[in-house]
DNA sequence: CAGTATTGACAATACATATTGTCAGATAAC
DNA sequence: GTTATCTGACAATATGTATTGTCAATACTG
């Protein structure tokens, strides 16, 4: 009872530790190796020697291949989601210039880690059902960033129309973001956030429109 | 010599009718399957049952699930092609009423026809470099119909900056069409069309801002 | 140092599907 | 009605990969 240790350690790890670590190299191998040959091209073998692990320490936290993949999205985006909220609300409270720190915390890690940007631009899309929810979740977590539906209190009549609007604004930010990738970042980081950011305003300025039965 | 028939005849077509029927029939049974399992689920035997057809006549007219889903998407697109070109057409000189016409052409045959809606929407994004190439092509195509660089002549030194408004124009208007589609239209084609729309307007504006040296 | 937990390499299995091949029966030509 | 062509069903093969299992080598504990 009194010396329950855990387990035996190794390199100064207990059991727990050392599996999670597995876990984080796997999700670190598995961003490279979406980056490089898709998620759909990306064997587990590959995985696994990425990682510098063999396959049974896959199965060890992975029940197969898509819960890789959506936990890897899901630690991209987490990251991400931290630092976008952190630097609106570094901005102030005046929604353009949250709207431009926000954009440009986005591009430049874009600009910063290009393999992470694949998995949650291009690989995550149309996977199975299961992924995509994930995907849409996190989509109408990034919009309430740029579009804080605080600002928008009475949001509840128009909320489908609304919905689109930020559906649009998401998708063009998107679209841009991978086509800036794919061209190798061609423009300077301000330019696309300019870019974005007029999409974006669309959804701010349309939204207040249409509450005001501006309609059509 | 004189009696060059081409081949027996079965059904009243000769042998280059019958496999072009066949083609055909397989590209209609490729939509039909993607649009229930998606383009990873579809399974060669799967669409030739649909097609009520055999495997035989599949590697008759295509070399593989890659050339059909391509074959597949260049038959849609295609027709819509056309159609929103004619569309747009006949609205006249004005942009706004252009992009009215082709915005609401697209979005009433989305509706009348969900199942190839799938198709190039969302099952034709990487599957692999040649169908991407496909795609950034079809979608160049549709930008143009939208945002005619006819009228837009000075587009030579800007032209990174203006394709990136291009691009963000096209994934906003399709992040709309795909949540609207999936969502089962909660919106009047009407509503939905004013709502793209302004994203597009987006597209025309800060690309004449741009020219006149409005930048940032 | 002896013993045991842990690891890494790799074999064995399972499975799904693409792709090619076979052949009996149907269909048109003469 | 006979023959050659074409068709449809299905078998056979090939391939790639996920997933599980085995075992000797290694790293720690006492």
């Amino acid at each position: 009872m009194a010396s329950s240790r855990k387990a035996r350690l190794y390199g100064g790890m207990d059991a727990e530790e050392r599996r999670a670590e597995r876990r984080l190299k796997l999700i670190d191998a598995a961003i490279e190796v979406y980056g490089e040959v898709g998620y759909r091209g990306a064997t587990v073998k590959a995985i696994c020697e990425a990682a510098e692990l063999t396959e049974r320490y896959f199965y060890e936290s992975f029940a197969n291949s898509e819960a890789l993949l959506i936990a890897a999205y899901g630690h991209v985006v987490g990251h991400l989601h931290e630092e976008m909220t952190a630097a609106a609300a570094a901005a102030g409270d005046d929604a353009e210039m949250r709207l431009r720190a926000a954009l440009t915390l986005y591009f430049t890690r874009l600009k910063q880690h290009p393999k992470p940007a694949r998995v949650f631009l291009l690989e995550i899309s149309g996977i199975s059902p299961a992924v995509d929810a994930v995907k849409l979740d996190a989509l109408r977590v990034f919009s309430d960033i740029l579009v804080p539906p605080a600002l928008d209190p009475k949001r509840s009549g128009k909320g489908a129309a609304a919905s689109l609007l930020s559906v649009g604004m998401v998708g063009a930010v998107i679209s841009i973001a991978l086509r800036w990738v794919s061209k190798q970042y061609p423009q300077a980081v301000e330019e696309v956030v300019a870019i974005a950011a007029s999409f974006c305003r669309v959804a701010l300025t349309e939204a207040g429109h249409r509450e005001d039965g501006h309609l059509s």
